[in-house]
RNA sequence: GCCCACAUAGCUCAGUCGGUAGAGCGCAUCCUUGGUAAGGAUGAGGUCACCAGUUCAAUUCUGGUUGUGGGCUCCA
């Protein structure tokens, strides 16, 4: 007899070989239809799987949190079921998991392209192999049996699979006539996969890896209700609404132009203003933190990348120009003339660290099929900065930088999360260099009190580094800010201070970034706040619309004031009804529209209406120019 | 870079089974001077992305180039 803990706390006597769907049915009838899987001893496992030993049993049902991966997961296995089904000896299957907002299955074939008509006829095919509610069984066999079968099959791809995996047995899961090499858990029938929708198609290299052939994958996703299904349909309207690329053109904050080059981007006039913001924002927080601004030259002599390890590593992510038979490189980075500072002049202990900042502009050759918006693009503005230190400082370094962090995310509405990588397989510097860089990028992390993942041997070649990851309104994870430990540099820059023993000692290099780039930060922006920025943000902060002509030359007065005082006011004088000017200010997402009709003329004052439709009590436009002064100085 | 799809007016999109194109919005002019999300009339805008090929004839078919979108790989 085994015993078998419950979690409320009961313990179950049964024989061993019960399984957690018998124990279910011991509960209740109910329990035991809507058991999708258990988790026994943390370990989630089928329904159907012969318990062998005592310990702890957890029943996930139907609606839990815990059972959407798993019907996800066996949506994945129908999917291909119907496929294998339609499609039947020109497709091979390769796998299938479950993913954040659904699944996913790979498929290969010589002849057979899918294309989004097949869609309605595979969703089709799987609505009914989910009617015929088939039993979904899972069998041990040999690993040398599996080859065999998978071989006989024609899947070459699960042979492959299979004749890497390590084990002696390996778990496969029949449905009707459709069987898959798995893991596991599964659903116990087909039947219980109710609510399904394909939703896209795309290539993907086998095993992700670009040298491998490419797979036809077909996206989709499963939940537990038609309710919940359509809420995730809805969030992916939201965000295409929200989509900055879309916003940006609507509210004419910047281009690309198929002439000028792709992956390069051209700011108007408002775009360009919102990062005049950001930028004054960044330098003003830069000085206060104790950071130097510096600035470099956009070219620099192609030995000198040489020397940094650039153009070993990194040429064909650059550009490259000749004058006068002297190669140039265009810089990828800022870190050089930051070091070129740093070397101008023999260094004391005493006056490190020394923080260099810089609005870098870089050019990257990122390959074309990788261009996204403003989110990858060829050229952009890092808000980078080089701090270099003692050894024994980069604990505070790091912390401080941290704190950049916090503070700035708070400032912009964000939450985040980071993860800390480690070494990487291949790796320069010592030991004892490495050990002394992730204690310190650890420590940090944990005095920090926040959360933090570990992402094992993900670090820089020459260094460990800190992730954050941002999160925006829709949910959505961003990668922003890093800060990176670098030893690599400074020795091959010979770069060096005097200590206090009279020596020369190797400075550190904290390479980090707070935005990350300037025009990813702003495609973030768009889309954290669905174009309506903020006071302080906001391109054009106030319009002023005249109700009619009669006001024309007491409006331009107003701008003519406002403009004086600081404020990004536009002025709407044309001869169209007031409604009209509303709606139009209102679509562009101006914060504040100011009507000047013959009452506000005579007492000299605005009357504000704010975005949101709300009309506030008119105002003097001095009063209205403190007013936006005032809000937008938390920020500055 | 790779796989798939797409490219028609400033924007959103119709359309031509091969005979050089249309709507709404926007823009211009005129009428209208109207108080919180679209007043009316008239008009001007297109080598149908670019380059070749097939054809009596190509925006339409084929190939290539460029650009864009969804992914993969890579990345701030």
């Amino acid at each position: 007899m085994l015993q078998i803990e419950l979690p409320d706390g009961s313990v179950k006597e049964v024989e061993s070989g019960t399984t957690p769907y018998d124990i279910a049915s011991g509960i209740g009838e109910n329990l035991a239809r809507q058991a999708v899987a258990a988790q026994f001893n943390g370990q989630l496992i089928d329904v159907s799987r012969p318990l062998e030993s005592a310990g702890q049993l957890k029943l996930i049902t139907q609606n839990s949190s815990e059972a959407l991966e798993i019907i996800r997961h066996s949506s994945a296995h129908l999917m291909a079921h119907a496929v294998k089904d339609l499609y039947g000896d020109e497709i091979q299957v390769t796998i299938g998991p479950a993913i954040k907002d659904g699944f996913y299955y790979d498929f290969y074939s010589a002849t057979k392209k899918f294309v989004p008509e097949d869609f309605a006829v595979i969703e089709k095919k799987m609505a009914e192999l989910a009617k015929e509610d088939l039993k979904i069984v899972r069998e041990e066999i040999s690993r040398t049996d599996a080859i065999k079968m998978f071989r006989e099959m024609g899947e070459e791809y699960k042979v492959e699979l299979i004749e890497d995996l390590d084990a002696e047995s390996v778990s496969i899961y029949r449905q009707g006539n459709f069987v898959d090499l798995c893991r596991g858990p599964h659903l116990p029938r087909t039947g219980m996969i109710k609510v399904f929708k394909l939703t896209s198609l795309a290539g993907a290299y086998w095993r992700g890896d670009e040298k491998n052939a490419m797979l036809q994958r077909i996206y989709a996703t499963a939940f537990q209700s038609k309710k919940d299904l359509k809420a995730h349909l809805n969030r992916l309207e939201e965000a295409r609404k929200r989509d900055h690329r879309k916003l940006g053109r609507e509210l004419d904050l910047f281009s690309f132009n198929e002439e000028a080059g792709s992956g390069l981007v051209i700011w108007h006039p408002k775009g360009a203003m919102l990062r005049t913001v950001i930028e004054d924002f960044e330098r003003k927080e830069h000085l206060k933190r104790g950071y130097d601004i510096v600035m470099g030259p956009q070219i620099l002599k192609t030995e000198l990348w040489q020397i940094s390890g650039h153009y070993e590593h990194y040429r064909e992510n650059m550009y490259f120009t000749e004058i006068d038979e002297q190669s140039y490189g265009i810089k990828p980075m800022n870190c050089l003339a930051h070091m070129l500072i740093y070397k101008s002049k023999p260094r004391s202990y005493r006056n490190l660290p020394l923080r260099y900042f810089e609005l870098g502009t870089v050019h990257r050759h990122e390959k074309s099929g990788v261009l996204h918006g403003l989110l990858r693009v060829r050229a952009f503005t890092q808000d980078d900065a080089h701090i270099l230190c003692r050894p024994d400082q980069i604990d505070a370094e790091v912390k401080g930088v941290m704190q950049f962090i916090q503070d700035v995310a708070g400032i912009f509405g964000f939450e985040y999360r980071m993860e800390l990588s480690t070494r990487p397989e291949k790796s320069i510097g010592s030991d004892a260099d490495w050990e002394q860089a992730t204690s310190a990028l650890r420590s940090a992390l944990e005095d920090s009190g926040q959360p933090f993942e570990i992402n094992a041997e993900d670090g820089a070649f020459y260094g460990p580094k800190i992730d954050v990851k941002l999160k925006d309104a829709l949910d959505r994870e961003w990668q922003c800010a890093t800060i990176q430990c670098d030893f690599t540099l400074p020795d091959r820059f010979d770069l060096n201070y005097i200590g206090a023993d009279g020596d020369k000692h190797r400075p550190v290099m904290l390479h980090r970034v707070i935005l990350g780039s300037i025009e990813r930060f702003i495609g973030i922006l768009i889309e954290h706040y669905a174009g309506s920025f903020p006071l302080w943000l906001s391109p054009v902060q106030a319009i002023i619309l005249n109700v009619t002509d009669n006001q024309a030359e007491y409006a331009q007065q107003v701008y003519n004031q406002l403009r004086a005082a600081g404020v990004r006011v536009e002025l709407d004088l044309r001869n169209e009804k007031l409604g009209f000017k509303i709606r139009e200010a209102q679509m562009a997402k101006i914060p504040y529209m100011l009507v000047i009709g013959d009452r506000e003329m005579e007492e000299q004052t605005v009357a504000p209406r704010y975005r949101d439709g709300k009309n506030l009590a008119a105002v003097t436009a001095v009063d209205f120019a403190g007013f936006v002064a005032e809000e937008t100085a938390k920020y500055h």
